[in-house]
DNA sequence: ATCTATGGCAAGCCGA
DNA sequence: TCGGCTTGCCAT
């Protein structure tokens, strides 16, 4: 149980200094005093009313700090007012650096003890968790966070050796004083203290689901579950869109300069509000298009009214949404501000490098939180793949944008507000759908790892499970390992990658039995990597550990040896993570019982799970994370070999074939449910681990390529993987008779069924076949796209075939950059390729589509036993000739 | 200032 | 012409 330490006894870090002197701060939960936007008639969004003292909580949603004050400060949000408060720090929290040198011999370091922001020494006891030793350390506390870090002559860099100093202050006061982002808090005389709130968890049945665990592991579970039984606030939010003027239309308007006038900005709100401002841009112009029942639009006379009225809606919301914000619309609206002479203390935006935030509310680009790889990945199973506005609410919400034929500012007013208007229809859009999933996974994500909603949105994995294992040691007293402390103490990888250029060795890929196989199960363990994180205690501080006793704890194939003194935190962390997971919110999105609205509420939680913990072996062998350790994630692989291989070798002992295999999975053919439930068992009493059945195809089809096969569920649905077919990057003719060729697939019952799919199939090669030859495809449908992943000039080595493309788009006037999708058809001319902006039909280069068609079907006829030349009746040298 | 990992395939580039 | 290498996309 959680008694030892629950949250309440977090609490007192705040009761206990009530006696200190009272900061300047008034009294209660205030808000932000900056009204100098005053309301504009324009929009009639309604205002709610000031917030009573009778509304006292508010969710953290962001920390920051207040240079003015020398104060971090907590941004919450009210669920009764629906507005922001804002709460100071009254605990006189300091910033500060660790020093292994003692307080006596610091004394006597002028260059720290005479710095202007230098505030006072303390010794302190931190463990060492690399050691497994208490060390005595001095703390270096400042008056500011710039005097320990972020300048020439900050303290840190007066110090040969400086622990912890480069946290971000912030951050440092959320793991400190045990701030848990997201979850509710009020005030009681001027302190924060977390507020009580456990739903439905008579639902629950923790002890029976966690019976077996040990004390230690149960806390945290205790601590998850009373994170994810917080109820979720839906919150208050506008979504902003600008459009500018622009002169050239292939040329993107540059936010720095903020050159041309903004002539339109959409603002839609959670509560239904739809406005539009538009510019008139002749001089005495009426108002030529009114608004709707649904649309409000209001008309300006001069920019400088429009930019005041945005100025003012993003300082009246608690959140405002964007897609790409940071570094196109908010950063626009600023510089446009500034050049049209709007003092900047009225300009509630606050720019950064690499961000744009607000003063008062909190902005979510949207744009940075679709980016992140394992959100696309596991959050949205790769539903969108370019990160366009338009591919990603086409994917997630079956709507785009409106489709342009003349360039913006050539538009009508009454096109222009129906453009901009769908921009931020769709952005609010994004965080609606599903119940408001994205905004729960936000919320409940930074929860579990402290991080302010700004940061969270924008930063990878890396960072979230590195604020997830930093405040976890602040919380039990550990002390910060530096990366290279890490290294030092625990060496490079020993095992060899299969693959060149790789640091260790990683998943198998069992070889596939080619063929079609029917009565197909898929056995698979539940989250691998962090089950294998979890039952062998694995961590960076417990790989390799100090104790001579433990190297008799070795790890399979592996000269590796694992700590039996101590539990690892990492072992902890995803360990309790993925039990709570796995046990709990998985097992409860599924109940039938359950309301539908709590049922979708678990799955957002079980996804977010997902989320964090796919990532969470990954990080452990990428450098860039701060707690990077090569034989952890090494380990964590070669456990995983160990299990994988050990589970094929059972199942061929106990008579059942295996087909495939890959990293966690094992394709069996036609197991009994006896066998099967022996493998389970088998697996759970020798490797410690769950072993389920994932799924069960009617019948898969191999080839002799690994990661290559499709399968048919018992229901008719296809899983095609790896499959030319189905990639992103091929024609769409090809994509359409592939997903053709499945379909017919998907309806085979028995062997007998091939004959008639086969006559099927051979008919939508043939007729892809006739149309290619007498050139019937739009161009469109025979462009390849293939991603721009980098500037051009920084295709050194080789210049692929969309690079050469892209570049005769560049010619011809269009901007080109990084991330761009870049359309392309290939032609019978000398450089092969052409951009389809700049080719017509006549361009196209048969030959060639022609041996795609091939290739890309013959991966399937492959084990159907089909040969694409005899389909078309045609020789090889008929196809050499075309 | 920012960045999860390795294994595997198709296609094309490019130097020996 | 061959084979190693680069690139992009996908599986897990």
């Amino acid at each position: 149980m959680l008694k030892a330490r629950t949250l309440e006894d977090f609490i007192p870090n705040y009761e206990r200094r009530a006696t200190e002197p009272p900061s300047q701060t008034p009294n209660s939960l205030q808000r932000s005093t900056r009204a100098r936007v005053k309301q504009n008639t324009s929009a009639n969004l309604e205002r709610a009313e000031e917030p009573t003292l009778h509304a006292p909580y508010g969710y953290a949603l962001s920390v920051f700090y207040n240079g003015d004050q020398r104060k971090a400060g907590v941004k919450l949000y009210q669920p009764d007012s629906r507005q922001i408060s804002f709460w100071y720090d009254t605990t006189n929290h300091l910033p500060y650096c660790l020093s292994t040198l003692p307080v006596s011999q610091l004394e006597s370091v002028r260059e720290i003890t005479d710095h202007p922001g230098f505030d006072h020494f303390e010794s302190v006891q931190k463990f060492d968790a690399l050691a497994d030793t208490m060390r005595t350390m001095t703390k270096i506390v400042a008056k500011d966070p710039r005097s320990i870090g972020g300048s020439v002559n900050s303290i840190r860099e007066r110090l040969s050796e400086a622990w912890e100093a480069r946290i971000r202050y912030y951050n440092c006061f959320i793991y400190d004083r045990d701030l848990q982002m997201g979850m509710p808090y009020h005030l009681r005389d001027n302190q924060l203290m977390l507020r009580e709130c456990l739903d439905h968890t008579d639902q629950i049945n923790v002890h029976e689901i966690f019976d077996e665990e040990a004390v230690e592991f149960r806390g945290y579970i205790d601590r998850w579950i009373q994170l994810f039984q917080c109820p979720l606030p839906s919150i208050r939010r506008a979504a902003v869109d600008i459009e500018v003027y622009s002169a050239v239309s292939t040329r993107f308007p540059d936010p720095n300069e903020a050159r041309d006038r903004i002539i339109a900005a959409s603002i839609v709100d959670s509560d239904g509000i739809r406005c539009v401002y538009v510019l008139l841009r002749k001089e005495e112009e009426q108002s030529t298009v009114a608004g709707s029942e649904t649309v409000q639009v209001t008309y300006f006379q001069r920019e400088e009214e429009l930019i005041h009225a945005i100025l003012q809606i993003l300082d009246e919301y608690p959140v405002i949404l964007t897609f790409n914000g940071d570094d196109f619309d908010l950063r626009y609206i600023y510089n446009r501000a500034i050049r049209l002479g709007i003092p900047r203390q009225n300009i509630p935006i606050i720019l950064q490098e690499r961000s744009t935030r607000l003063s008062h509310g909190i902005h979510v680009d949207l744009y940075r939180f679709f980016f992140n790889r394992s959100i696309q990945i596991y959050a949205f199973s790769q539903k969108y793949s370019a990160l366009t506005l338009d591919s990603v609410s086409n994917a997630l919400l079956g709507e785009g944008k409106i489709k342009l034929e003349t360039p913006i500012s050539d538009l009508s007013y009454s096109e222009l507000i129906a453009y901009c208007l769908q921009d931020a229809e769709v952005t609010l859009r994004l965080t609606a759908f599903d119940d408001e999933l994205v905004m729960k996974l936000i919320q409940i994500m930074m929860r579990i790892t402290s991080m302010p909603m700004e940061d969270l949105t924008r930063q990878g994995v890396s960072s979230w499970i590195r604020n997830l294992m930093y405040k976890e040691h602040r919380r039990l007293n550990y002390l910060i390992p530096n990366s290279q402390n890490i290294l030092e103490a625990k060496g490079e990888a020993t095992s060899a990658a299969t693959i060149k250029g790789k640091k260790f060795k990683g998943g198998i890929v069992v070889d596939p039995k080619p063929g079609v196989h029917f009565n197909v199960a898929v056995l698979d363990f539940a989250s691998l990597y962090p089950s294998v994180i979890k039952v062998y205690n694995l961590s960076y501080e417990t790989v390799l550990c100090s104790h001579d006793t433990c190297r008799s704890n070795t790890i399979p194939t592996l000269p590796h040896w694992i700590c039996k003194e101590r539990k690892g935190l990492a072992s902890l962390i995803i360990g309790s993570l993925r039990d709570v997971r796995v046990k709990l919110y998985k097992q409860l999105a599924k109940k039938q019982n359950l309301d539908a609205s709590l049922r979708n509420l678990y799955n957002v939680i079980q996804l977010t799970l997902k989320v964090l913990l796919n990532a969470s072996y990954g990080v452990m062998g990428a450098e860039s994370f701060n707690l990077y350790c090569p034989p952890l994630a090494e380990a964590v692989t070669a456990i995983g070999r160990y299990a994988i291989t050990e589970t094929v070798k059972k199942a061929e002992a106990i008579g059942i074939e295996v087909l495939y295999g890959d990293t966690d999975s094992v394709f069996l053919k036609a197991p009994t449910t006896q066998q099967i439930s022996e493998l389970v068992q088998w697996s759970e009493s020798q490797l410690g681990m769950e072993l389920e059945i994932d799924k069960i195809y009617r019948y898969a089809a191999f080839s002799h390529l690994k990661k290559n096969y499709f399968g048919v569920h018992t229901d008719g649905k296809v899983d095609i993987k790896g499959l030319t077919g189905k990639k992103r990057h091929i024609p769409a003719f090809l994509q359409k008779a592939f997903m053709d060729m499945v379909e017919v697939l998907s309806q085979v019952q028995s062997p007998k069924d091939f004959e008639k799919a086969k006559v099927d199939v051979k008919e939508i090669v043939k007729t892809c076949y006739q149309n290619l030859k007498k050139k019937q495809y739009p161009l469109n449908d025979l462009a390849l796209k293939v991603m721009l992943s980098k500037p051009l000039h920084r295709y050194i080595k080789t210049t692929p075939q969309h690079v050469k493309a892209a570049t005769l788009l560049e010619k011809a006037g269009y901007e080109i950059k990084a991330g761009d999708i870049i359309f392309f058809i290939k032609t019978s001319n000398e450089l092969g390729v052409k951009p389809i902006q700049l080719a017509t039909i006549r361009d196209i280069d048969t030959k060639k589509y022609i041996e795609y068609l091939e290739s890309t079907f013959e991966q399937v006829f492959d084990t159907l036993g089909l040969e694409f030349q005899e389909i078309l009746g045609i020789s090889k040298l008929d196809t050499f000739f075309m």
